[in-house]
DNA sequence: ATAAGAATTTGATTTGGATCAAAACTTTGT
DNA sequence: ACAAAGTTTTGATCCAAATCAAATTCTTAT
C-alpha cells in the first residue's frame, strides 16, 4: 500500500533513492479521518504536511466571520503548509474533513529532517512546491478576470464530482461568489 | 556588488557554501536592461530567472485580446518562472520591463544544475518557493473577497510607490479591475 | 517646441452578482 | 421514523463595478 503511494509520488515528480524512501516511509503516519474532522485549527503552530490517499478536505479561513473555503484537496492531491515560512507565524487556516478520508501525515519537522538529510528528497519536495505554484497561478488566473461561470465550469473540469462531495457553500466560497448565485448557475443548466 | 546581493538573499531566506556560492556567481549575470525591453516572449521555452537588483518588470498574458498583469517584481524580488513545471510548455507570459532596471539573470538549465550539484543551494531555492506560494495565497486572498478599495490599499501597503512608476492600466489589470475604476478610486483620496 | 500618440480622468448608462428574505429539500441524531 | 438542524433553491431589490464615450493631461519623437 505504502509502496503504491510512494510509486505514484515519485513517479509524478521525482525520484529518490531508496534510502531516502525507506527514512520517509519511517516517519510518514496513514491515519483515517472521519467526515468533520479538524486536522489543523486556526493559530496551532504545528502544521503537518497532508497527502490525500482517499477522501476530500478543505482549508478555510475567517475574514469578518464568514469561513473562506480556499483550498480543497481530493485523491492524489496535497494540501500544503499555509504559514509564512520566513517568520513562522501560526496557520491562518483551519484544515476539515468532507468525507472519511485515509491520509499519509508527516510532520513538519520530520519534512524538513528528512529535507535536510537527502538531498534527493529536498528535490522532491521542491518540485512539488512548483507544481503547487503553477496551480495557484492558474487560480488566479481565474480569480482575476474570469466570469463566474468559466470560473464554475473549470473547476468542474478539474474535480467532475466535487458537486456531489463538497457542500455547495464550500464551492461557492471557493469560487468568490455567493452561494445563491452558484445555485442559480447550477440550475441554468 | 555581487557579494551584496549575494548576502542579501541568503540572509533573507537561507546560507549556502562558499562553494556554492562560487558557483553560483559564475553562472548569474548582471545584465541593465531599458524601458519596454522584452525579457521572455509568450511562447518562448527559454526562461530565465530574474532578480531585480534595481528597476521594475512586469509579467502578463494575453486573454481575449486584452494584455493581463499578474505580476510585479521591484528591488529584491524575484521573477519566478510561469511554465509549468511538470509538464514543461511553454511560457504563457511576457515579461517586460517597466523602466530602466539591473536584473541578475539565471539560465533555467543553470539553476537546475546549481540546484543538483549543491544540497544547500536546493535549499535555498526551495526556501524562496515557500516565500513564492505564500505570497500567492496572500494574492489569492485578496481577489476572493475583498473590495477593490481594500485591494487597491495592500498593494500600495506592499509597494509604496508603485503609482509613479507603473502604468494605471496595468494596476488595475493586477488587481483585476477596469482602469477607470481605479482611475476613480484614486481620485477619491 | 510642437504635433501625434499614450495614458488618465470624467460622465452617463448598464449589468452581474450581492443582499435580504423565505420556502423547499436533505441530513443527522435520538 | 421523526423532529431539529443544516443546505439548497427561488424571488425581489439594490449596488459596485463594467462598459461605452468623450475630454483632458502626460510622453515621446522629430
Amino acid at each position: 500500500m505504502i509502496e503504491d503511494i510512494f510509486k505514484k509520488i515519485t513517479e509524478e515528480y521525482s525520484n529518490i533513492s531508496a534510502e531516502a524512501m525507506y527514512d520517509w516511509s519511517e516517519k510518514i503516519k496513514i491515519v483515517a479521518y472521519k467526515k468533520r474532522d479538524i486536522l489543523v485549527k486556526e493559530g496551532a503552530y504545528s502544521h503537518k504536511f497532508y497527502y490525500i490517499i482517499q477522501g476530500a478536505l478543505k482549508a478555510y479561513y475567517r475574514s469578518d466571520d464568514k469561513k473562506i473555503t480556499d483550498w480543497f484537496a481530493l485523491e492524489n492531491d496535497f494540501i500544503p503548509s499555509t504559514t509564512d515560512p520566513i517568520h513562522g507565524r501560526p496557520s491562518s487556516h483551519t484544515i476539515e474533513v468532507l468525507e472519511d478520508s485515509t491520509l499519509v501525515t508527516l510532520d513538519h519537522d520530520d519534512l524538513e529532517a528528512l529535507c535536510k538529510k537527502h538531498h534527493d528528497f529536498e528535490h522532491l519536495y521542491r518540485i512539488i512546491l512548483s507544481k503547487v505554484i503553477y496551480q495557484l497561478r492558474e487560480r488566479i488566473a481565474s480569480l482575476q478576470f474570469r466570469t463566474v461561470q468559466q470560473r464554475y465550469d473549470s473547476l468542474i473540469d478539474l474535480y467532475p464530482k466535487i458537486e456531489s462531495r463538497v457542500p455547495l457553500g464550500d464551492i461557492a466560497s471557493f469560487l468568490g461568489i455567493t452561494q445563491e448565485t452558484l445555485s442559480r448557475i447550477r440550475a441554468s443548466k
